[in-house]
DNA sequence: TCTAGCTATGTAACCAGTTACATGATCATT
DNA sequence: AATGATCATGTAACTGGTTACATAGCTAGA
């Protein structure tokens, strides 16, 4: 009466009772082939096939305690900076045998709370997540769960996770260092949206503690943005003679806008990015910019977490060398 | 005896006992908190709280047969295309409370079949994949266990799995038809490595059947490449007056080089290129192209497997429009 | 020929949850 | 006061695997 016509997902027993031993058996096949006499595993091997039979991973995990996978927080996949990294993520995982979930938080430390808690109710094992701002609520989860998770994206020895990144103050000042360097003095800032990033504003704020006399002008995070911004600030007199990207997209729109305005770059107007795309070398002129070292970072932050999880050991904090590349759109202001 | 100091993870059984209440009632206050009286309720969460509870992914989803991820295999997460194609299949199928796990294949047909494997091992309920190119293995995975999957980037109502994507030879033909009408006989085709890339197969298949003249150009598939491709074709006698770019990325590249070597675009050269990037409108000049609907392709595709996953409902197959969109650099030969 | 040791396999407990069903207490109804 | 309904909670079976331990059959050494 109970039995059904089929219907369901066949199961370990199942397998067995149509090869005709028992449970262990078939679970040795799958485990540990050796030990089970050719004929046998045979017959269990031709069972397996005919109820297509694959074992349930659930099971499994609950067995291991282990899900082999770690969720990554980051607050969007439609940027450069963010794809790269979770693609040296993913295949630095595998390596670990490892598998990455992939969450986006929109930048939302609310959301990144929720999202947290989710990839946890699936069993996520570790969590890498980026940047400094974090809800209390995602704080009261690590706490609560003691879950293994590493930030990314920036450096603060002092923070609750181990964090693996570059210094964001720094790479701003390397900027405006190299632009004070070829005495420019009248320079522009150019910066996405700062609400629900602290990276942007991390650089802001090392900016803004100068004593260089800077010029803000925010927009969208786009070429589109960037062309913008630009406009805008090539219409102010006195003209500033050097433009600050805190990103190589804004660069990118910085460059075509003063192209199409007839500003030669660099003579008329330097320009400098920060992140250093594999698309900004190429521009042309080629841009100027701060190199962020996110593929190391997406490796090295894959393999704390991975170690971590598996040898339950926490890593220490990593800071990531930033580097300036001199290319072509910075020099010294004319007059 | 057997108890010894602690260390393990405590399970329901531990706050139960802790709460001096049945496994049923912690339960309950997990999963149907009302049915519970308020302080009962409270004596378990405080409890849970003691003892850093939280309830493991794998047991519960052996209950409910449910693990609630599916898995995504790209060729590469490096790549404007499919970083956007996940961006959008990840939020879609978070309102399907889906959650995606990303693997890369690097256009592998075996290590997708592997790391199909290795996303059914951890529990994966569907799989999305992209393009046409398959190992036997993978479709033998497929058929044995049965798996929803859907394949994305291309259409195909005859494939083993349900397709969601836009036509490619189509995609290349529009490029060609346009160049033809503006009168252009001599033309150039910039295009990828074609090994493990069934899409940039297809497009070139189709311009090969086509009666107009082509010279074909492979390079790597990067701003550079399109430059290096473009430098050496426009050395080429006679010069060719119109460059067919199968990616955007390499007719960005093709607009850098023209303008570094003083060819003008249009006039001297016309570009076309297919995907139409974000940022390929802001090109100067602004790059005609091929607009390749990725975004809504990897919603679709999402709403799909998740139907299939949750409805049992295999999706029906489906093509989505291109669109010709001509903006600047194009223009009809000059002689 | 007896016994020790090995191999192939089976039995049943176990992992950490969910849930059908049972139970006892409280409350309203007649 | 007896009856029935409702509510809060408990008991135990169940999910689908793994594995410690038991056992039967066979071989080899003394």
């Amino acid at each position: 009466m109970q039995k059904r016509a089929g219907k369901k997902r066949a199961n370990l027993r199942d397998v067995a009772s149509k090869a005709g031993v028992s449970v262990a058996t078939v679970s040795r096949v799958m485990n540990n082939p050796d030990s089970v006499a050719p004929d046998t595993r045979e017959r269990v091997e031709t069972a397996m096939r005919a109820l297509h039979w694959t074992p349930s991973a659930a099971a499994r995990a609950i067995n291991s305690g282990r899900t082999r996978f770690v969720g990554a927080l980051v607050p969007t996949l439609d940027s450069d900076i963010f794809a790269r990294v979770l693609a040296e993520m993913e295949s630095r995982l595998a390596l670990h045998r490892l598998s990455l979930v992939v969450a986006t938080t929109g930048g939302d430390a609310d959301i990144e709370a929720q999202k947290a808690q989710a990839l946890l109710d699936i069993g996520a094992e570790g969590l890498l997540v980026s940047g400094a701002a974090h809800s209390p609520e995602f704080r009261a989860l690590l706490e609560r769960t003691r879950l293994p998770a590493v930030a990314t994206s920036w450096y603060d020895p002092d923070f609750l996770l181990p964090t693996v990144g570059y210094d964001n103050r720094a790479a701003a000042n390397l900027a405006l260092g190299h632009l004070a360097d070829l005495r420019h003095t009248r320079i522009a800032v150019l910066h996405g949206p700062v609400e629900n990033n602290d990276r942007t504003e991390a650089r802001l704020s090392a900016l803004r503690e100068s004593d260089v006399e800077l010029s803000f002008h925010q927009t969208a995070l786009s070429v589109a943005g960037g062309r913008d911004a630009t406009r805008e600030v090539i219409r102010a007199t006195p003209q500033p003679s050097a433009l600050l990207c805190l990103s190589d997209v804004l660069a990118a729109g910085a460059i075509y806008e003063c192209h199409h305005a007839g500003i030669k770059v660099p003579q008329d107007m330097s320009i400098i990015g920060t992140d250093d795309l594999p698309g900004s070398s190429q521009l042309h002129p080629a841009l100027t910019t701060v190199h962020l070292p996110v593929g190391r970072m997406g490796r090295i932050a894959a393999d704390a977490i991975a170690n971590w999880v598996e040898a339950h050991q926490r890593p220490a904090d990593r800071l990531l060398d930033i580097e300036l590349m001199v290319r072509e759109t910075t020099a010294p202001p004319v007059g």
